[in-house]
DNA sequence: CGATTGTTTGAAAACAGTCAACGGACGTGG
DNA sequence: CCACGTCCGTTGACTGTTTTCAAACAATCG
């Protein structure tokens, strides 16, 4: 079902009933996607937002030659590309990981949203912000983070960005990155990515086996990750 | 004297008038600051806007261990920190490269900015999305591009970037950043920089001695980055 | 000048990438 | 139901890039 999470533990967001107001009034389209395919590309006109329902997704950016940088991670609840000032075109891809539900918001008609739902926009900057600042911190990840660093920081945000959207059972998640995804978020080579888990794993720091996450020892993760959460605004 | 780039050129920006008009009405306060100072630290309540005038400055992250990520350069006519809707703590630091002036918009009086000065809103939220198109393009870097790459990347982005608000003399430019400055933005060691930047020396791709730089061959050194200039969404 | 900061250099070591191969899980179609 | 192919995870050996350490040198500034 719809999997927003609820105004109380969170910064400004857009509730279920939100969305069913956007879609009734006309001014945003559902839609259904297959796993593994693009929801938006590098170069298509920005729209005004996109609201992933449920499922994961992830923005990317490819080289000329291939390689290619996961920049970002959506998950249920999140709204992303507030475009229309810019009117340009999407400078990054989104794709879906698993299967998935979203919206898209359509540039003509954000200002009748903005006054018909209240706190539309606030919603958009909101998570404006908090994409930009998870953005800087995975910048801080790549340059100074080293891999086993890196991957428990990854994590440790994924399992807590899910748990303030209720979408954790305590300690545990679901997890549908493969190995090489991990590569393309963090940088790393699949082959790196595989013996850095094996080692978290042989620490008895996570368990990650067929598609869910289990987080061990979170203060033990969060001290090696040098995790600090303020950047993402929660709690 | 004021360096604000031209409307023409650009997407939305404040103008020179602008900033007088933003002063006049006591809603924001000019400074001037040395350089290598900081002048907003990570954990301040955010201001509105942050528009620095002259100089450079750079957003950094810091480790709790000490390393430090540059996430960003801050150049004249550069707007930051839209963080009206947050009212949060910021996630990261603004400190000056140069001696610098800048201005400080007060939260309070954004309505009111946003009411006199046309195109307040607007510059400022394009201003949003240009710097989180050039973290995403960072990430990238951080993630694939090798050192050589990694550096000319950052070159040219820093000309382009100037030249688009007049600060280039044809292929030359101030360039106040020391090697360690490159170190903490490109996530090498200032060592392995400096070899880097010997290398492009040596191929004839860039002069940099003495505060300044010269690109020598801007279309090898865009081949070399795999460059791609959409996201600046300039020109 | 002397002190400080920034640049350059060399050698060794750490870290991460590449290549290649294998095995298991899963799904599809025969 | 089995055979096959594909995707994903795993392993080992090797290579290459980048870091670290240490020292020397150059430039800058009181």
């Amino acid at each position: 079902m719809i999997c927003l999470s609820l105004q109380s533990t969170l910064p400004v967001r857009l509730s279920p009933v939100d969305c069913l107001a956007i879609e009734r009034a006309g001014a945003a389209v559902a839609f259904s996607g297959a796993a593994r395919v693009d929801l938006i590309r590098e170069g298509d006109p920005t729209p005004s937002a996109l609201v992933l329902l449920e499922g994961w997704a992830c923005r990317y950016k490819d080289l000329p030659d291939g390689r290619r940088q996961i920049v970002g991670f959506v998950l249920p609840g999140d709204v992303s590309n507030l475009g229309k000032q810019l009117a340009g075109a999407m400078d990054h891809a989104i794709q879906s990981i698993t299967q998935v539900r979203y919206m898209l918001v359509n540039p003509e008609q954000t200002d009748a949203l903005a006054a018909s739902v209240p706190g539309f926009v606030e919603a958009l900057l909101a998570q404006e912000q908090i994409t930009a600042a998870i953005q800087r911190e995975w910048l801080l990840s790549l340059g100074q983070r080293r891999a086993d660093e890196r991957m428990a920081h990854l994590l440790v945000e994924l399992h807590l960005r899910l748990h303030a959207v209720g979408l954790t059972d305590r300690a545990t998640c679901d997890f549908p990155l493969v190995q090489s995804d991990l590569a393309a978020a963090t940088g790393l080579s699949a082959v790196h990515v595989n013996r850095t888990l094996q080692q978290l794993r042989r620490d008895e720091l996570i368990e990650l086996s067929g598609k869910r996450l289990t987080i061990l020892d979170i203060d033990r993760l969060r001290e090696i990750a040098q995790f600090e959460g303020r950047y993402l605004q929660l709690a």
